[in-house]
RNA sequence: GCCGAUGUGGCGAAAUGGCAGACGCAACGGACUUAAAAUCCGUUGGGCCGUAAGAGGCCCGUGCCGGUUCGAGUCCGGCCAUCGGCACCA
């Protein structure tokens, strides 16, 4: 019966002990610069954890998966000598925090404190070495009267396209400067999602679903904030180079900010002023263009639609706005479109061409209207051809593909200032062209849109915003924190008003003034969280400037030096962050222009059937269970021995009970049951020389396990662990086991199990603290041996092996191998072409 | 459709262009035990030859096809499959 199962050490007894001394003696506090215990003479090493939501649910095992990894690498940079800044708190504003409230019809306070306390007693229980004095939550006043702070930095700033940068809003020279902000009001199509009672960000819907709880999001204008996160596109995108970040990351980055080089040109309406500007990556196709299409919400319509079209247009227009996000990109679809019954001229030709509105055409990229060259995009010429519009071909394949349809570049034909030219120059002379005549101009778009920040949420920051007349205004700072009602009914009102506005006292600024009640959404206290850890307690700033120098002044571009946590942030969390950590750098707040410098994902863990853990599937392997079972030290073990830190891998079992066996054989390495049945010092723990051989597998351990950290192998290195303890367990049960080969060893697993490596240490006798010591280093001299085995190969097969010294001469060991019987054997007769010789290693024999 | 990652035993995996499968799991055999648990020892990619013997030997094998090389899991080219992301972005 498991329950009546002996445990192979009492880690039961070991961690929670070991937790305790950690606690009481404050061992992995960081001191800041100013503190007593600070030494400035030891470098920083910032080694982040994507902060958690502390949801309703608890920990799960891919939580501590990467939190492990960071653990081992903290407590290994303490050992060398860094002072390292290892830092833990809670994002418990947002979605998933608020549905678990209402679900549970608790206050979102309530269950945010429940929650973060269940998190905090998960996490400890792992033995995780976090600086919990600087712990930070995301709702507490004193953590969002900053995040308010920063908004109002970014709302009283503009981005001075001359100097590329943010400015104060004072250097703005126009006359209507809330046109410029950074954060500005706007009545645009949004997200809407009905069922959360909220608008979402671009980034937070996934195949017109809402990202949290999956829920239909529609496209309906309203009034909402935005932050100008476009005016920082090139930089977002130039700066990606120098970060060490995984290149799927900054793969998804880059093809989310979505640059495209091209032009916009200006196509005259028929017996109109009006002009309609359209713009292209294929300037060169100009003399293509057939026909123009306008998006429909197109604000042109209106004015150029003809009398006889208006029912069809509107009746076009009103089908597109009732379609969901869903239908609308659905491509399997058949392209739809009406005629306006105007016209435009070609500049390229001057050609006639008749304007239609398709919903194919988005509103919001671009201008919202293209040219439609129909024989060179796919899209264009399946509206063409449905249409039985004119197809035109200008550009000539150089290979044999059919021209009507071809996408690529080619040679321009069709095209009087340009035939003959490559694509490629004739796009940089239509542009010259198109310049000189001012009828258009080269231009750079982007698909990433600015980032709609304002939510119709109760569990959010408030805005520090008034509005009085119409006009929003700012609250000066030193009405920060603007703390949010209490409201019983804190639900989502379904209509679009926020929860907020049902406090009528707290929306009453003044006679004259009311407060915004949207508030900002989930991303907003990740967007600096990790800034703040650097001086979570300052009063006077949101980081002080020492501070903030101290933990993110490195030689690198970076401010957080490794940064470990899951893909599924690289276009929300890991772009937002990057965003306003430049506004914050710009306006000179901050000392490097990027957030993180080296980024790891960790891999999904998935249940033991190989499926994604999920409940309904019922295969979640909660941490607590297998801590009860086998202890911290041996789940941490595991989840690192699982296989390669970024990679997705199945839970199993079985595997933590071959970690924790290693773990049991560690312990009864050095302890002994004594006939009371208590574990004391076992007496082959002798302060004996080591043998050659357990020297060489010192050194390899040591070596092995130092490289491997440094580059986040931790299953091997834990391999390589158990290997040198195999290699210790007394064959015969009488050899003394070398206590300095233990010492050294224990550090070495300390990061990996340092509730286990402790109490051995202890018992051992050692002294000062196992987690003050510094980290051993090898010696390649001990990992070579006089004698190396050489293999010999004939063409290339494994056919014998011999001993040679490792001194032989290329010479010697090719005289011994041909001395080989074997290998006379299978050469007799046959001429040898050539001998390949890799010292200490192969020799090849081609015959 | 486009982009990216991955493909190695029954399973998780390991291998600076140089002995494929380290380490661990599972399985099988054994020791200890009244028995079990725990622990320890041994075997374990597939096929074939072979011996008194589990001595020894041969062939095949890292998704598929080809190439480079004395030598390829690793490098190059082409395909296939799985997973992930983007997707009417002009």
């Amino acid at each position: 019966m498991t329950s009546e199962r002996r445990k192979s050490y009492p880690f039961d007894e070991i961690e929670p002990k070991w937790q305790a001394v950690w606690e009481e003696r404050q061992l992995f506090h960081a001191p800041n610069p100013g503190e007593k215990s600070f030494d400035p003479a030891k470098r920083k090493f910032y080694i982040l954890d994507m902060f958690p939501y502390p949801s309703g649910a608890g920990l799960h095992v891919g939580h501590p998966e990467g939190y492990t990894a960071t653990d081992i690498v903290a407590r290994y940079k303490r050992m060398r000598g860094f002072n390292v800044l290892h830092p833990m708190g809670w994002d418990a504003f947002g979605l998933p925090a608020e549905q678990y409230a209402i679900k549970s019809g608790q206050h979102p306070a309530v269950t945010t404190r429940e929650n973060v306390a269940k998190f905090k007693r998960q996490l400890k229980r792992i033995g995780f070495s976090y600086d919990w004095q600087r712990e930070i939550n995301t709702t507490d006043p004193g953590y969002y009267k900053w995040t308010q702070w920063i908004f109002l930095q970014i709302y009283n700033s503009w981005f001075n396209p001359e100097t590329k940068r943010s400015e104060p809003i004072s250097t703005y020279r126009g006359t209507d400067p809330d046109s410029v902000r950074l954060a500005y009001v706007a009545d645009v199509p949004v997200n809407w999602c009905p069922e959360l009672g909220t608008v979402l960000a671009n980034e937070e819907v996934v195949d017109g679903k809402s990202e949290v709880g999956g829920f239909p999001v529609v496209r309906r204008p309203m009034r909402q904030w935005m932050l100008r996160i476009t005016a920082y596109a090139e930089r977002l995108l130039d700066e990606l180079d120098k970060l060490d970040w995984p290149q799927g990351i900054k793969l998804l980055q880059r093809n989310w900010i979505g640059r495209s080089e091209g032009a916009e040109i200006d196509f005259k309406i028929d017996k109109s002023d009006q002009e309609i500007r359209v713009f292209t990556t294929r300037p060169d196709t100009l003399y293509g263009g057939t026909f123009l299409v306008l998006a429909p919400e197109h604000s042109l319509v209106d004015l150029i639609v003809t009398e006889e079209q208006w029912p069809a247009v509107r009746e076009y227009r009103e089908r597109t706005a009732r379609k969901s996000e869903l239908e609308r990109v659905d491509l399997s679809k058949e392209k739809t479109g009406v005629f306006t019954g105007a016209y435009a001229i070609n500049p390229g030709n001057n050609e006639k061409i008749p304007i239609w509105i398709a919903d194919y055409v988005l509103v919001g990229y671009g201008t919202g209207a293209i040219g439609g060259v129909p024989a060179h995009d796919e899209r264009d010429l399946e509206f063409a051809t449905k249409f039985n519009l004119p197809i035109v071909v200008v550009v000539q394949p150089t290979g044999d593909e059919p021209a009507i349809g071809f996408t690529g570049e080619g040679i321009a034909v069709n095209s009087p200032i340009i035939n003959g030219l490559t694509s490629a120059e004739a796009k940089k002379n239509i542009a010259a062209w198109l310049e000189e005549r001012g009828l258009g101009k080269r231009a750079i778009n982007y698909k990433l849109r600015d980032w709609l920040f304002s939510r119709q949420r109760y569990w959010g920051e408030p805005f520090p915003i008034i509005w009085e007349n119409g006009k929003h205004r700012s609250l000066g700072e030193n009405e920060l924190p603007v703390v949010p009602p209490p409201l019983d009914d804190f639900k989502p009102t379904g209509t679009g008003e926020p929860p907020l506005a049902k406090a009528k006292e707290w929306v009453r600024y003044s006679d004259k003034a009311l407060r915004e009640t949207n508030t900002m959404p989930q991303w907003a206290g990740s967007c600096w969280y990790y800034l703040r850890f650097c001086d979570p307690h300052n009063h006077q700033r949101f980081v002080g400037e020492e501070a903030e120098r101290y933990w993110t002044n490195g030689d690198k571009p970076g401010s957080v030096d490794l940064y470990v946590g899951g893909t599924e942030h690289a276009v929300l969390h890991l772009l937002y962050a990057r965003f306003w950590h430049k506004v914050l750098f710009d306006l000179g707040y901050l000392s490097k222009p990027e957030p993180f410098q080296r980024l790891v994902n960790q891999g999904i863990i998935l249940g033991e059937d190989n499926q994604k853990m999920s409940k309904s599937r019922g295969n979640i392997v909660n941490p607590d269970d297998v801590i009860d079972q086998y202890g911290a030290d041996a789940f941490r073990c595991y989840e690192m021995f699982m296989g390669p830190l970024e990679q997705m891998k199945p839970w199993s079992m079985r595997g933590v009970e071959g970690v924790a066996r290693f773990l049991a054989r560690v312990w009864r390495l050095m302890m002994t049951e004594n006939q009371a049945g208590q574990w004391e010092l076992s007496p082959a723990v002798q302060d004996v020389d080591l043998s050659k051989a357990q020297r060489k597998i010192l050194h390899a351990t040591i070596k092995k396990v130092t490289e491997d950290i440094e580059s986040l192998s931790f299953n091997t290195a834990i391999s390589q662990m158990m290997i040198f303890v195999n290699a210790f367990i007394p064959q015969r049960g009488t050899e003394a086991i070398p206590l300095a080969a233990m010492q050294t060893f224990l550090v070495l697993l300390n990061p990996f199990a340092p509730h286990l490596s402790s109490e051995l240490w202890e018992n051992l006798k050692l002294t000062g603290e196992i987690t003050a010591q510094s980290w051993p280093s090898y010696d390649e001299k001990f990992l070579v041996e006089d004698e190396v085995e050489i293999v010999i190969q004939v063409n290339g097969k494994v056919r014998d092996r011999m001993k040679m010294s490792i001194q032989a001469s290329e010479e010697e060991i090719k005289k011994a191998t041909l001395a080989l019987a074997k290998i006379q054997e299978l050469t007799a007769g046959k001429q040898i072409r050539k001998t390949i010789v890799v010292p200490k290693k192969l020799v090849n024999i081609v015959i």
